[in-house]
DNA sequence: TATTGCCTCGTTTTT
DNA sequence: CGAGGCAATA
């Protein structure tokens, strides 16, 4: 054996050393589809990081022909970080990306093939909401009826499922789905005309330029011999084609029927759909890793079935489980294993650990939400008295709305906190405005950054006037910046010409500055600073009155100080590779795009306690988790209740039981103000699946009394009517209900105009009955309650009626 | 055109 | 309770 080969075998031995058998097993593999299945604290990306390492130091490729992609920035940043550690050199040339950011990089690129500039937009989910608004509203839809963001969330969810607007047409079964599709066909006419991809876009297009371009497809099939895919439980079936084109045999044949689709129709030439003759083979090496236990996004289009079926996509394909968990007391696995086993599509499994029983989990019913709060705090202060950091514990929730009332109570206490979630850094309107600004200034025909900021601040722009410039650049095809040139063309009188003049002088000086930058390489820094000074954006704030204007301005120059620490940042020799002939505002504007505020937020500052929903806890760990709200309706929640999304729910209840290393507490409130007055509240289906062995004795009584409520039937509160129209005549009534602990307000319904009816007026109803009501036809009483009747219509479901008011005829 | 007040409605959200 | 939407106003 040469010298450089033992060289080689000893590095190899060192990154496999401390690894389990099956991690290693993992690290190993020949080659060819494998699928890890990596429970809960199972070493997941040690078994990523250590395969990079071992895929590069036994020589079987180097480091940039491999692909590593991850859903969050976070994620390829650690990614890349300990794969770094593990080499102990440099890992430039590593492609670690986000789906979203490889194929942004990919589209940059290759963007003119597909009808767009280099220089294309990329929108976030509210340029997305803004445009599909518009769309709408051009279509003459009803707006309530048909609200942007449901319309968006099914556009959305047909991309993700690779379908274009034709074929969302042939499944669309009512008027709804049919208006959906309408919109979804103009929304994606005016992203081509706008320039601009949404966040879907990036994956579909993408699919879409491999599918049509063997070209491509066969240069990106060969750059990476190795393709590594991190949380695979959450792609999506775009990602899921993505991947089978990148690593597999006849891309183009082997879509499994459930995800194929065909390219989206775009009107271009140089198409180049050809059969595969003569096209090299995939070269198979797909290795996913990820936990169908903690599928919890398939409500954004994520496919719990690519992890399940794994094997029958890729027949040969391995499968490796790691079920040994290094993270928690076995307490805590007998726990979450007992849960999850009450799902039925879900790969059977079982953590274990060696780190001993450890300590009992613990259920509470508290008497109220503010009881439960200052639990919480005593425990954290028991705790934080044994030793345990503050950093080292966190309180989940299902819904953000349960926060306020934990976070009031640790300000009491005077304990720190920070809530992760909430209102992102650059979804602020101050930030987006800028940014908006610099987008458009980039991309003139971007029509929904123009019409964010066109009058911001408030320039005398009103709706009419922008809604001409926007339909007189569409009627000719020419962008908002040209439009604003020629408002007389637009149709605008004197006072609105004014003001767009005064518009178009800013933006002119505006572009000025742009120009001069491409040549003197002007920093974004001193662009940001430009736009806030020339379009008075900043003077606008600094003379306001509104207290929280001086937030904004704060805000403002923490944007200045990112686009300052941007400039000074070196880009990559990689970056400027792939972005050679973009501008320092260009890839600015990619970073800001595709960079969610959490790769942005500061590292867990010392001596605080995190307070988080289920959904941000994946991926985190820590000493003591409290599990707060473990209450039916809330979690799960009452629509997943609804609409039979159980299985997700109680994964999600697995992923929050599973990051607890040594403490872990799960509280339920009797009552509890959610919004207005308190409620009664009954334990969450989830605890009683809890196994007595893994609980504390005093567990045990924590959900008598309150089962036998619970299995009384309860009115869904979700699917009570609403008020009609006209104002709060019926205030009183509703207040009475409040005060009986019935929510009031918009639960309640009035038809309007309806007069309230004396007591001794009212029909006497029983449960069972058919009724007829003035507005709602006909249905059938399911409940009684003092002064309010629940029916079920038969046209509009069940609704709650307030026996006061409501015209009721008994049938029977 | 901007401001106001009233009404509605209420998951989760890696990009 | 509180944010956002919208219609009635100044």
């Amino acid at each position: 054996m040469s010298s450089r080969a033992e060289a080689e075998a000893a590095y190899v031995a060192d990154l496999l050393e401390g690894l389990n058998d099956p991690q290693r097993q993992a690290v190993e593999h020949p080659g060819g589809p494998l699928l890890v299945i990596a429970g809960a604290g199972s070493g997941k990306t040690r078994v990523l990081t250590h395969r990079v390492a071992y895929l590069v130091l036994t020589g079987q490729c180097s480091i940039g022909e491999i692909l590593a992609v991850t859903f969050t920035n976070k994620a390829a940043a650690e990614l890349r970080h300990r794969v770094g550690d593990l080499l102990g050199r440099s890992t430039r040339g590593l492609w670690v990306q986000t789906f979203h950011s490889a194929c942004a990089r990919i589209m940059r690129v290759e963007a003119e093939k597909l009808g767009y500039t280099r220089q294309f937009t990329i929108y976030d989910s509210d340029d997305s909401k803004r445009l599909v608004k518009r769309c709408l509203e051009s279509l003459g839809a009803d707006t309530k009826r048909y609200t942007p963001n449901g319309v968006r969330n099914q556009i959305s969810d047909h991309k993700n499922r690779l379908r274009s607007p034709e074929q969302a047409a042939e499944l669309a079964a009512g008027p709804y789905d049919r208006t959906v599709v309408d919109a979804y066909a103009l929304y994606q006419k005016q992203l081509a005309r706008n320039n601009a991809m949404d966040f879907d876009d990036l994956m579909f297009r993408t699919v879409d330029l491999f599918e049509r371009f063997s070209e491509v497809r066969t240069r990106y099939r060969a750059a990476f011999k190795h393709v590594l895919v991190d949380e695979y439980q959450d792609t999506n079936p775009a990602q899921y084609r993505l991947l089978q084109l990148l690593c597999m045999d006849d891309p183009l044949h082997t879509a499994g029927s459930a995800h194929s689709g065909s390219p989206a129709q775009l009107a271009l030439d140089g198409d180049d759909l050809g059969p595969l003759a003569g096209e090299e083979p995939g070269h198979r090496n797909l290795m996913v890793v990820g936990d169908d236990a903690q599928s919890i996004y398939g409500f954004r289009s994520a496919d719990i079935r690519n992890i399940l079926d794994f094997e029958d996509d890729f027949p040969d394909a391995q499968v490796i489980r790691l079920e040994q968990n290094y993270r928690s007391t076995q307490h805590i696995l007998d726990a979450a294993n007992a849960v999850i086993a009450q799902n039925s599509d879900q790969r059977p499994k079982h953590l274990w650990t060696d780190l001993g029983a450890g300590e009992a989990v613990r259920v509470r019913a508290l008497q109220d939400d503010f009881t439960e709060a200052r639990w919480v705090v005593a425990e954290v202060e028991r705790l934080a008295g044994e030793g345990v950091q503050f950093s080292e514990m966190a309180v989940l929730y299902r819904t953000n709305a349960l926060s306020r009332i934990i976070e009031t109570a640790l300000t009491n206490a005077e304990i720190g906190y920070q809530v992760i979630g909430g209102l992102r850094f650059f979804d602020r309107a101050e930030v987006k405005d800028v940014i908006a600004y610099l987008s458009w200034l980039q991309n003139p025909a971007n029509t929904v950054a123009f019409a964010r900021i066109v009058n911001r601040p408030r320039r005398g722009i009103g709706d009419t006037t922008v809604g001409r410039l926007i339909a007189h650049a569409a009627a000719t095809g020419i962008t908002p910046l040209e439009a604003i040139e020629q408002p007389e063309a637009a149709g605008l009188k004197t006072a609105a010409i004014r003001a767009v003049g005064v518009f178009r002088d800013q933006i002119a000086e505006l572009r000025e500055t742009l120009a001069q930058s491409g040549e003197n390489d002007v920093s974004v820094a001193d662009l940001v600073e430009q736009v806030l000074r020339v379009t008075g954006y900043r003077a606008d704030l600094e003379a306001s009155s509104d207290p929280q204007d001086e937030g904004r301005l704060e805000n403002l120059d923490q944007l200045h100080a990112y686009a300052d620490e941007f400039d000074h940042d070196v880009a990559t020799a990689d970056e400027i590779a792939a972005t050679a002939g973009q501008t320092a505002l260009d890839r600015f504007l990619e970073r800001t795009a595709l960079l969610s505020d959490a790769d942005h937020q500061a590292e867990q500052e010392g001596g605080q306690i995190t307070l988080m929903t289920l959904h941000n806890a994946k991926g985190a760990e820590y000493d003591a988790v409290f599990l707060v709200g473990c209450e039916d309706g809330i979690f799960p929640h009452s629509r997943a209740i609804d609409s039979g999304e159980l299985e997700e729910e109680r994964r999600l209840c697995y992923v929050g039981l599973t990051r607890a290393r040594r403490h872990l507490a799960l509280t339920w409130a009797r009552r509890r103000a959610l919004y207005g007055p308190p409620q009664a509240q009954y334990p969450s289906r989830f605890l009683r699946e809890l196994p007595s062995d893994a609980l504390d004795e005093d567990s045990a009584d924590q959900l008598t009394g309150a089962v036998s409520s619970a299995s009384r039937p309860r009115v869904d509160m979700s699917k009570i009517g609403r008020m009609g129209s006209g104002s709060g005549k019926g205030l009183e009534s509703v207040k009475r209900l409040g005060d009986m602990g019935l929510k009031r307000g918009s639960d309640l319904l009035r038809p309007a105009g309806t007069p309230a009816m004396p007591e001794d007026e009212r029909p006497v109803l029983r449960v069972g009955q058919r009724v007829r009501h003035g507005k709602f036809g006909t249905g059938e009483v399911t409940a009684l309650e003092t002064d309010v009747f629940v029916i079920r219509f038969d046209e509009f479901g069940e609704r709650r009626l307030i026996a006061g008011f409501a015209k009721l005829t008994p049938l029977d």
